[in-house]
DNA sequence: CGAATTCAATCAGTCGTTTGATCTTGTGAT
DNA sequence: ATCACAAGATCAAACGACTGATTGAATTCG
């Protein structure tokens, strides 16, 4: 009952829980009655091991993604012992929740940043492009976080459900209800559905290609001028592209 | 010092080798002197096995990735003997190798297709945008083939070097190609780069992120009319980036 | 016959997970 | 202030399952 390890490897792990909370609630009922639901004495070094745990953990997992990660590199690596992990986070599938979850607030794109009412078309892309291309300057825990991310998009886990449930999903609804409002159009169609996508895919598809453009054309990613050169193009673009599909519905029209 | 397993798992599997001579090959001084080079008289029914499992191999790699696949796994599916992978192709690796470039003859995009000294621009756009697009409307065999490779994108197993040396650095160079022709540039610039990028960007992001097209607006992506819809609007959208450029380099001049 | 092919069985290694002992720290009684 | 006790935290060691790979005999066909 317990060895189909490969198919159901990352549900059932409780995701809504609070840090000290999931050490416990992750553990069915091994240590007994050592843990009832909320009591959080702890020890002062206790939540150093478990951070450095969930950094290294994100830090590797992004890297080499969740198969090619064992628990050991990620132990040995953060200098905790082996059964740390099991101890903080349940399972190799809670530590990795944790990891995906957790530092995401620091990272999370913004939706206000491009849906304002008040915010020109231009104001609005330059916004949706920059929600994804500023973390590409700043820190590589961001870095990471955004690589996690995009790997879950190729080689879905189970959380990645979720996020395209609360994360994509209303991102995409935002970017199509601005593109509705400045073109003027009452009800979303498909065409406007992929030109979202298109424009989405502008910024996203750097992500991808990240290594590939390092492989190519070295030197266009590096420093956060060239970052931003690279969002002013894509903004340029997405205009372009708003620009074609408000002619080509003036033409449809007509 | 075999223990590394992790590191260089996809590593000195011999590339360029013959559908038969593989078997051989790849295997190091096991069976000793049966087999020294270029032999084969072989049976009736050991093409199909080979076949079979390199096809197998090709859905299952595709499906789940190299590390989640085992080739235990494989074998079962396939309907053949576990050691006939060893056996006929060496190691996993093998396999793996022989999975992702044998079947891929049929689904190479060809540079052909859009560069052209005689083309349009637009010609060279749809030759462009077509041959990332019209896989995806034929049978699962091709897009088992694109799913393996764009999976090599994002978890790179050494086969992907080769694949960016001799598969993607040519057809950007010859989109580059393309678009300097068109917009009368002498020497290819950062600009123009990125302008290529961007332009593969919008017809590569499609496969990266089918899944949540899938999610997010279903039937945007059912029957080969989708997909010419989504090619066509590609073909304008990556026009209108051109005349941008086109445009923004002749304010730059003046 | 003899080579090509298939097969069951087994190897050593790594994986995720669990265990029980040990060390460390905080708390309350004396 | 000192002690004992308990809970938090860490540790080495091991478990069973699964992995990739290999062997040598059995089978099948030219």
């Amino acid at each position: 009952m317990r060895g189909n390890s490969n198919s159901d490897l990352l549900f059932g792990a409780s995701t809504a829980e609070a840090t000290s909370a999931v050490r416990s609630a992750a553990i069915p009922a091994t240590t007994g009655a050592a843990v009832a639901s909320g009591q959080r004495p702890q020890r002062a070094g206790s939540i150093e091991a478990r951070q450095c745990l969930l950094l290294t953990a994100l830090r590797l997992f992004s890297e080499k993604g969740f198969a090619k990660t064992s628990i050991r590199n990620i132990a040995e690596a953060a200098g905790v012992n082996l059964a740390s992990i099991s101890y903080y986070f349940g399972d190799k599938a809670g530590l990795y929740t944790a990891a995906f979850t957790e530092p995401m607030g620091n990272c999370r794109q913004d939706i206000a940043l491009y849906d304002q009412p008040h915010f020109s078309l231009r104001q609005s892309l330059q916004g949706f492009i920059a929600s994804f291309l500023e973390p590409m300057k700043e820190g590589e825990r961001v870095q990471q976080c955004m690589r996690l991310h995009f790997r879950e998009m190729l080689e879905p886990t189970g959380i990645w459900a979720d996020e395209i449930e609360y994360g994509i999903k209303p991102a995409h609804a935002a970017l199509v209800a601005v593109l509705r409002r400045h073109l003027g159009i009452e009800q979303a169609d498909d065409d406007l559905h992929r030109l979202a996508f298109g424009i989405a895919g502008l910024a996203v598809h750097l992500y991808m290609t990240r290594d590939l453009v390092q492989a190519i054309r070295p030197g266009l990613l590096d420093g956060p001028r060239s970052i931003d050169s690279w969002a002013a193009q894509m903004v340029d673009q997405a205009e372009a592209m708003v620009a074609l599909e408000a002619a080509r519905r003036k033409d449809l029209k007509a």
